[in-house]
DNA sequence: TTATTTGCAAATCATTTGCCCGAAG
DNA sequence: CTTCGGGCAAATGATTTGCAAATAA
């Protein structure tokens, strides 16, 4: 049976704290925080194993560095090139495009990934800035912390 | 300037002769049939300088290894969950959808990756077959080789 | 010639694992 | 008590890098 430990308390905790898209590093040093001897192995175990349980998503983006994710729903996301943060997109998930896929390869299609590319507003490059200013900026969410 | 070389001619014309989506450890393998002393290192190495030069596509599809196209033009992908092959997908680049979120975000979208997921016709489960038969095969390309 | 590329091996980096100990049930 | 979960360090696996020798221009 799955015991319920302090540490994997935490490591829920934290990432249901923040919007985030953060790596297994950057939640290792916040729940350092709070349990100082906790190892990066620990944190990698209970991640795993919250994924088991469907409380958390690993978001397999491009790029090596796995992200987790605290809402288990579906959604897209935004990378930016420039700074690297992730964002959740807004867009509702096109849900006939599978059954197109899967109409036109025969294939069984269960789900897919779609990922954005582009700059964040704080990466833009100067002077595109008016097109930023009247941006309904409340149509997603905005993640901080995780990358370099 | 960047010279020409015997192991990156090889290189390219390997992944150019595949249509499968290839990891840089299967390309190590059949250039080392035509060149048995290159190294993984230089498999690497001109991988990148490929990829910059725009002759290559590293596909960065979710999973840790990095896959290879030798066709430059964008296009989807599909996975299967079970046999871990990459197919092409024919379904048409939807460029509206990069304008759509640009508009609801205020980002600069400059490009989105789709991959779907599922089960390829190797992998269906038994009885499910009829849907395989007359489903139209050559609407997409399919690819082999590469994973494990 | 001489700067670029190779081969090889050692170095990284994220993630996983083995093992022994502490703690949850 | 009896396992399961944690800490720690060593193992893994993909990719990168340093360096001396090989080679394209």
């Amino acid at each position: 049976m799955v015991r319920k430990t302090k540490q994997r308390d935490v490591i829920l905790r934290v990432l249901l704290g923040t919007a985030s898209h953060p790596t297994a590093d950057w939640i290792y040093e916040q729940v350092r925080k709070e349990l100082p001897h906790i190892s990066l192995g620990t944190v990698y175990r209970n991640l795993n194993l919250l994924k088991l349980e469907g409380k958390i998503l690993e978001l397999d983006l491009a790029d090596s560095l796995s992200r987790f994710d605290g809402y288990a729903r579906e959604h897209y996301h935004f990378r930016c090139e420039r700074c690297g943060h992730i964002f959740d997109v807004d867009e509702p998930a096109d849900e006939e495009i599978d059954k197109r896929v899967a109409r036109s390869t025969g294939f069984t299609v269960s789900c897919h990934r779609l990922e954005f590319r582009g700059l964040c507003w704080d990466c833009q490059p100067q002077g595109t800035a008016e097109g930023i200013a009247n941006s309904p900026r409340n149509t997603m969410q905005v993640g901080s912390g995780g990358q370099s």
